[in-house]
DNA sequence: CGTTCAGTTGACTAAGGTCAATTCCCGTGG
DNA sequence: CCACGGGAATTGACCTTAGTCAACTGAACG
């Protein structure tokens, strides 16, 4: 493992250094690439993966084939670095939601089994996987603030402002979905602001 | 404290038997008012609590002066008998919501302190700590989803379904905001189905 | 050069927001 | 027991905005 992917996890979860050997002996390193996924609704999610390189997408199908993004996970955010489908992971329940690469990507995974092994390991690791559940917890209340909160264009604004980087890296079509309207509504919201 | 209360304690957490009582030591009882806030925005919530009997409200209010429900808490129901900023109280951070009483109500609280200490006696108690975060996440997943995935109309019907109680206990103007509307247009919404 | 797909635009519809008036319900006090 | 007051819910009129369906544009790629 290069280098760089090391100290990004080390910075990224704030893992001791002396400590960091434990995790990485658990990981799968893997390239993906754009297109392919790495869950697929109605299975098992089985592994928490991490975002090294490239992007990826969290969405949901509907009965009609329309796609809902959930979440977008790429390098330069810390927040959302982390892909899995937690419930499912946790409850070992059939998944909801699909996770597929956006681009060619590099991803690490650590598999349910090695997950629990290294919480039980010890108090650190326990109080580690505690607190990515409250990260994880954090991010998803913020969403529903958003979406309780905020008008379409508005949650538009503030995402600009929040996060603009994800206009740079996702097409506009899954940005949509992700802010709750369809594509030809956002098209039509950033319309509306550049003229005003 | 009485049986009902111990009870509702064990099976709600699903709390051994035999170390309740180390739980039960650390919680205070408290008897409250209707309108009578636990928690005011602005400050840090330094608990987490449980209803006991009656009911409550975590509520944002906005710029406006407007008031979004974000979660109502009762005896019933399981998932959102407990009332806590999760997010200020593990953070230390000053909260962004309000939590008021609907009626007379009786309620338990864990201090921050306490609940640490608890967590930290042992990998039991640890285990716990971490389910509940779990809990907490589950819950607000599923409302995201609602939100991204239904229609105001949809999410009335799907909450209709999913728990009637609701709108038996709780006004409906509150409701309308937790579905992310107007009073007014969930009065539409429901005039709209009874006459279909 | 043609195919493909994302993004934009147009025309129209539907649904929720807003403001105001009205009705309903319930409790209180005369 | 009735009259009144106040808050909740409903309704009406109107406006704004998002959804829908379809056509069009433009850029990317083979």
């Amino acid at each position: 493992m290069n280098q760089i992917y090391r100290n990004k996890l080390i910075q990224t979860f704030q893992i001791k250094e002396e400590l960091f050997d434990e995790l990485y002996s658990l990981l799968q390193f893997k390239d993906v690439l754009k297109n392919e996924y790495l869950l697929k609704e109605n299975d098992i999610c089985s592994f928490i993966g991490i975002t090294l390189d490239g992007s990826l997408r969290t969405f949901y199908s509907n009965e009609n084939g329309e796609e809902i993004n959930f979440l977008f996970h790429f390098d330069h955010q810390l927040e959302d670095i982390v892909f899995t489908d937690y419930d499912s992971f946790l409850r070992r329940s059939t998944s909801k939601l699909n996770i597929q690469a956006l681009e060619n990507s590099t991803v690490c995974l650590i598999s349910y089994d090695n997950w629990n092994q290294l919480s039980n390991s010890s108090i650190y690791w326990q109080l580690f996987s505690k607190r990515m559940t409250e990260q994880v917890y954090f991010f998803a209340k913020k969403r529903i603030e958003d979406l309780l909160y905020y008008s379409p264009e508005n949650r538009y604004l503030k995402l600009l402002k929040e996060n603009p980087l994800l206009f740079q890296k996702i097409p506009q079509r899954h940005l949509a979905s992700y802010l709750g309207i369809t594509p030809q509504s956002l098209s039509r919201i950033r319309k509306r602001i550049c003229t005003n």
